[in-house]
DNA sequence: TACTTTGTTTAGTATTTACTAAACATTCTA
DNA sequence: TAGAATGTTTAGTAAATACTAAACAAAGTA
């Protein structure tokens, strides 16, 4: 059992692509976050290629997304064409990009529809009968302010002057009464 | 512009199969939620077929896996035969389900492989030269410790009495500071 | 025991997704 | 302006996934 270092990258750049694609996102976007991550230098789109067995494309539109997402930093020198990227190493900040972004995508898309539906029954009372209506109110009505509910948590997260284990810790002792 | 009862459970149907598909679970969970959600009474296997247009080998596998995921509650009646499922109207006690099985799942194992990547550093000063040792130290006991400050939170929630709209309001208030 | 009803498992399929390879675009340099 | 270096986009492919159809299992009923 004598471990190597490079052994030792890969492994971690598994376990990170694992973890990625558990959350739905690719598995490249976490080999190339493990990538940067335990690079002491800035790495450059080629360099990416090479450390991470990705393609050009793949590494071009991934890092793109972790850019996004705020979990690399992307950034030039000057005198050299090339995109340098380093990665975020305050999540806790990347968090808070991830929840800012979280109302131009699909799924406040989704959310809307539910909004839709309740102020249809709304204002439709002749859609059913009166039992059925009330029924279908109350849940519609229940479901909705759970979404507010979880709304109001990521904006007040997103709003917080500095997110860190501070605040975890803050969260916890709040949680146990 | 006459919006009719079927019509509106279909829209809400597909737009839970959305946010389920977001968040990572087959479209098909968030639609059998989504038919039994709307139900004033529980529904068999057959009635959920019916309802969701999906095959009954697909709705069993699904169905299951809500109730794994607390989000349906599974019955029987005596002197019947069939499953009947009503939906969990407390999201919040779904919530604290699913944290609680998180131990149990890919995630977890993904987790472990972090923890273990730094163990071996930390066990094995010759893997490489003293700076780059240092760098590797510091960045996985980094990353170790926020996921430990997630896990801390986790479960802290799994462990509260109950977990509802009083616990968000006080969350917020600790968050504003 | 045979037949019916209900739910699960399996084998195959269609769809989606993330990737590769290569064409393309852009910008710098000679 | 031609050529080189870099990054993006696109067309096609391989792999993963969720579904269908149908075989199977189990358990009740005649």
């Amino acid at each position: 059992m004598e471990p190597n270092i490079s052994e030792l990258r890969k492994d971690f750049t598994k376990g990170l692509s694992q973890i990625s694609h558990f959350w739905g996102f690719p598995k490249g976007m976490g080999a190339l976050f493990a990538v940067l991550y335990l690079s002491p230098t800035p790495l450059s789109l080629d360099e990416l290629v090479l450390q991470s067995g990705l393609t050009k494309g793949a590494v071009s539109t991934n890092v793109r997304a972790l850019a996004r997402m705020g979990l690399v930093q992307p950034f030039t020198r000057l005198g050299d064409r090339r995109d340098y990227y380093t990665a975020e190493t305050d999540f806790f900040k990347a968090i808070r990009t991830i929840l800012k972004e979280r109302q131009n995508n699909d799924f406040d898309h989704a959310l809307a529809t539910v909004r839709e539906t309740l102020q249809l029954v709304e204002t439709n009372p002749g859609l059913t009968n009166g039992q059925e209506r009330e029924f279908l109110l109350e849940r519609l009505r229940a479901l909705q302010s759970f979404f507010d509910a979880l709304d109001s948590l990521a904006d007040a997260i997103v709003r917080l002057d500095s997110l860190g284990m501070g605040t975890i810790r803050k969260l916890l002792a709040s949680l146990k009464h």
